[in-house]
DNA sequence: CACAATTCAATTGCACACAACTAAGTTGTA
DNA sequence: TACAACTTAGTTGTGTGCAATTGAATTGTG
């Protein structure tokens, strides 16, 4: 027999699967877009950021994007053998290294302009849908967190 | 000024971003959970297709899984070494491989079952928000596999 | 001031994930 | 039957992502 412990634990199952698979799903979309670009998606996350922000050190760059000097140190070396960002120690803190759109980066911005157009096209939804999608996932997260502080 | 379409083009990075940080938290969560049970979240997804069907070629895990060969060879190979499964050619079609859960692969099901009922705590989010979470995502995957294919 | 604790970035090792390709087997068709 | 087209796994190369560690710089405390 079927019993709701069960049926929770599969709804479980799915939730985590469905996240899994629309994360994909959703940088096969972008993957085509940004080839244009010649960025990852986690490369274009990272441009966003500092499109937006200016200039981060690496530390405000992973508390922005959540990620960590192994995995940003790297893309950023990318980014900077592009020519896209420059990456300098801080004079007044010798720890940080502070990383900088190059004029060619600024340009991008242009040029990248017209993608998320195009994605929001392709997810369908309409912009309240969106709304709500985002804040089931900025909740989840914020609960995944709590959770996890915790243990 | 900020225009409708600047909101909807912030909107649309805010909810790639968003999925792709749940997507990461979710990982988090579950991976000192696995950790007993010697998995990392991807196999941890193959053992639950096969605990449920039983019996998959690798073309059949891809489809359920949503993942190619190229991840799945590996990934395969790594819980074969582990002896949780054994990988056969078909003898009906020899481009196939048939993965099949040794009894060791099978006993793991009972110590896996405590995972998603902990995990689901740590959503935070009761069955109804959960079911239309699920939907959104769903929803969300489909339209972004119809726009894929549409190209 | 001295020195332990902390912070920050980088590196190493491992495991996905996908693109592009290869090799082997099967199917369809002239 | 021959042989081209297709299917299926596997391999290689690149780029994340995270754990664990290292090394350099800064901060806090006696």
């Amino acid at each position: 027999m079927t019993t709701a412990s069960d049926e929770l634990l599969r709804l479980d199952n799915q939730v985590c699967f469905a996240l899994h698979a629309t994360s994909r799903a959703f940088d096969a979309m972008y993957r085509p877009l940004l080839r244009d670009l010649d960025l990852t998606y986690p490369q274009y996350l990272a441009m966003l950021a500092l499109w937006e922000h200016g200039t981060l050190t690496v530390k405000e760059l992973g508390l922005v994007l959540r990620l960590d000097s192994g995995t940003l140190s790297p893309l950023l070396k990318r980014l900077e053998a592009a020519g896209l960002v420059r990456r300098e120690r801080s004079a007044r803190d010798e720890r940080s290294v502070i990383v900088t759109l190059t004029a060619q980066g600024e340009a991008l911005k242009r040029k990248a302009a017209a993608v998320p157009r195009r994605v929001l096209d392709a997810t369908g939804l309409g912009p309240q849908e969106l709304v709500e999608l985002r804040r089931s996932l900025e909740r989840l997260t914020a609960a995944l967190d709590a959770a996890g502080s915790a243990d």
